[in-house]
DNA sequence: TATATTTGCATCGTGAACGATATAAATGTT
DNA sequence: AACATTTATATCGTTCACGATGCAAATATA
């Protein structure tokens, strides 16, 4: 067999792997709140600054708003925030977060050590995670291009 | 702010957009035939040992049937491979290759190499790849429980 | 042998992702 | 001012992911 080909040669299907899982042990700590992984990347990006324009969310994310705007829009149905015309500027779309998308963050504090914790095995400890986020974020710059 | 809530302190949104850029990379690659990506993970599966029941290549590539069934029949309508009954377990669905599919594997001989290249930057090299690939199968390992 | 349990696969519904395309507002050019 | 271009967002269609659930075949237990 071509080596190329093995499964186990691939970067991307450990990254993809990855992902998956570390967003399904996510799932019951959100899905108390009503949440998904995508709606909670949103809070943390709202979280930082609030009333933000939809495009900015996007970048930051490193989405196109064809999957932002949706997202949005069912975080907008749920209270969560609310997305209203900008003033200056009549293309935008600015969103704001109400008080229950606020009010969040205070019930979700456990969330990011609970997944951090539940992540750390032999090889990734806290010495070594520098070393692994530097290697994932010189692939997210090489791949933006 | 709240430090831990900052997305530049979240394993998991790195490994998230690091998939979803590798698997864009991708796309120009295989959408000249047709293929997406998971279904490029089928097939890589399936060159590896052809004649699998759904569940073995689910459990391959850590996926759910619910996940593969659909990804298979739609597979199967385009001609890739054939999804048959399973002589000795009546409850099988045994997934075998058509010559489209094998075939498919001498057009895709650069893939790996040309998304493999893509990634190569400062700290990922062909020098420091195992010590990434160590690190995401011990997340993955710890994650599967 | 009858019944309970497990296993393998499928169906259903929802929510992302994303390529392609559309629309309106802002900006640039003539 | 008229027109072209860019920008911000949205719509549409397709394909995953995946939780929940259903069903039939195989296996275990009574």
């Amino acid at each position: 067999m071509d080596d190329r080909f093995k499964l186990e040669n691939q970067l991307c299907f450990r990254l993809y792997t990855a992902s998956r899982l570390i967003t399904q042990a996510y799932y019951p700590l959100l899905n108390v709140f009503g949440l998904t992984y995508p709606q909670y990347l949103v809070l943390l990006v709202l979280w930082e600054r609030d009333a933000q324009p939809v495009n900015d969310i996007a970048k930051r994310l490193m989405l196109e708003t064809n999957t932002v705007t949706p997202l949005l829009k069912r975080m907008e149905a749920e209270g969560l925030l609310k997305r209203s015309k900008g003033k200056e500027d009549a293309r935008q779309m600015i969103v704001k977060l109400k008080k229950k998308g606020r009010d969040l963050q205070n019930k979700l504090t456990d969330v990011p050590e609970t997944v951090g914790g539940a992540v750390l095995c032999d090889s990734v400890t806290p010495e070594t995670v520098p070393a692994l986020f530097g290697m994932l974020d010189d692939i997210i710059e090489q791949l933006k291009r």
